[in-house]
DNA sequence: CGATTTATTTGACCTAGATCAACGACGCCG
DNA sequence: CGGCGTCGTTGATCTAGGTCAAATAAATCG
């Protein structure tokens, strides 16, 4: 059954947005509500793509692996990122539910035709791709290019940054709490790096005071622009 | 003055392959060609976009880099591709060009236009923009996650298939001749290596007889499918 | 609540690739 | 033709980060 847009907790940050209410509610006819369970596997590289999604709740990384156990994360999804690759029969990369997750499921073919109908929707669809674009190619002169502590920091921007997606600059010196989504493992694979190698830089940057944690997952960061400069990054918070 | 656009070379691979003949008119009047030297930059990280493009011929570089010289690759353009960030106000890369360039240039604004009118050009160019996505985060895992010697011979399958774009499977075991559009040290910034170690990759390879060098830009690959291989890659060449 | 399992931190040591340093091979120009 | 600048190769050494191992610390379960 259609579920009530309206009430939706990502209806204007996600791609919805860019909807008419009329236009909304065909769209809802063919939504899906699902609820993935932490750690489970979303879709596998490979598997055929009968939908995309918007994400609702939780946190979702794509992953690339190699038999042998190598395994990097590509992307990591927030609350109203876009999930799924129209135009393309099967997924490229694995996705997996981080945190429990909600998902705002379309079937593909019927999405696809959506986006013919409705160009705003198309439109706004491009102008995120373009930005995850733009965030991958940040991402991958991190790990080309960067020192561990650098990634490190860099990383934790970047959570923080989505995190309480505000973003947009406010105040310099500003103070962040957040929660990381993911463990020191995936860190690891998000960075290119080992878990003790991040064990250790996070232990760095803690006894440089950069950041301060109450327990393993709950970051706390006294300067963000400090912490951006040890990660090497521009110290104004790149414009979304 | 409007250039013809019934004699372009990448007429059908590019964007504009989507569009109508009429379309096609309305597109040449607002483009315009330029041609820029081996080595030089086209555009700079943040400066303004003015314009988006074609590349008619030619190797295009996107480069971030940091200001002790830290530089990576985070893009490879050749014919046929699109250059550019419509709906995005400044750069967020380096664009150089590699060898000479030929470009068909169209005012961003006016382009963005153009994607408004015509529904098919912006599908297409969303298709494109997540083609570009899947290939950068491939591209991510290999400077992620693999070695020296997997980086190296998997970007050169990339050259390879991206060179004599046919691409599409053909017959195993198939021997391929080309000439690297880039420099070692070109090399070195795409896979986060340095010149140093591309080099010894580069002999290495040699000496398994996995490549053979006529002159350090010449290589030739007596099968493809052993240097897929090597490098870590599906054997089956990633359909595009 | 104690037992067990799983995540994280820390230490000791090792290696892939970086760095430093020649050296050879082309092209270019006078 | 010969000097010179750039690019690429190769060798010797060094080091950031990986690997292996062990000690906490936190989560799960009966």
């Amino acid at each position: 059954m259609a579920n009530r847009c309206e009430t939706c907790a990502v209806r204007h940050r996600s791609l919805c947005g860019a909807l008419e209410q009329k236009e909304v509610e065909r769209l809802s006819q063919i939504s899906r509500r699902t609820t993935i369970p932490a750690g489970k596997a979303i879709v596998a590289e490979g598997d055929k793509a009968v939908f995309v999604a918007n994400i609702l709740s939780g946190t979702v990384k794509l992953t690339r692996s190699l038999e042998d156990g190598r395994r990097q994360i590509v992307g990591l999804q927030f609350p109203s990122d876009f999930l799924g690759r129209p135009f393309r029969t099967h997924w490229s990369v694995q996705a997996e539910a981080v945190s429990e997750v909600e998902l705002c499921q379309f079937d593909r073919k019927q999405f696809e035709q959506m986006i013919t109908d409705f160009p705003t929707l198309e439109q706004r669809l491009l102008a995120r791709v373009l930005d995850e674009l733009d965030r991958i190619r940040e991402w991958l002169f991190i790990v080309g290019r960067k020192t561990a502590a650098e990634r490190v920091a860099s990383l934790l921007v970047m959570i923080a940054d989505r995190e309480h997606d505000a973003g947009c600059g406010s105040s310099l010196h500003e103070t962040v709490v957040f929660d990381l989504p993911i463990s020191r493992s995936e860190m690891a694979d998000c960075l290119g790096l080992t878990i003790e190698t991040v064990s250790r830089q996070m232990s760095q940057l803690t006894a440089q005071g950069a950041i301060d944690l109450r327990n393993s997952r709950s970051v706390h960061i006294p300067d963000l622009q400090r912490l951006r400069r040890i990660g090497g990054l521009a110290v104004d918070p790149a414009a979304i």
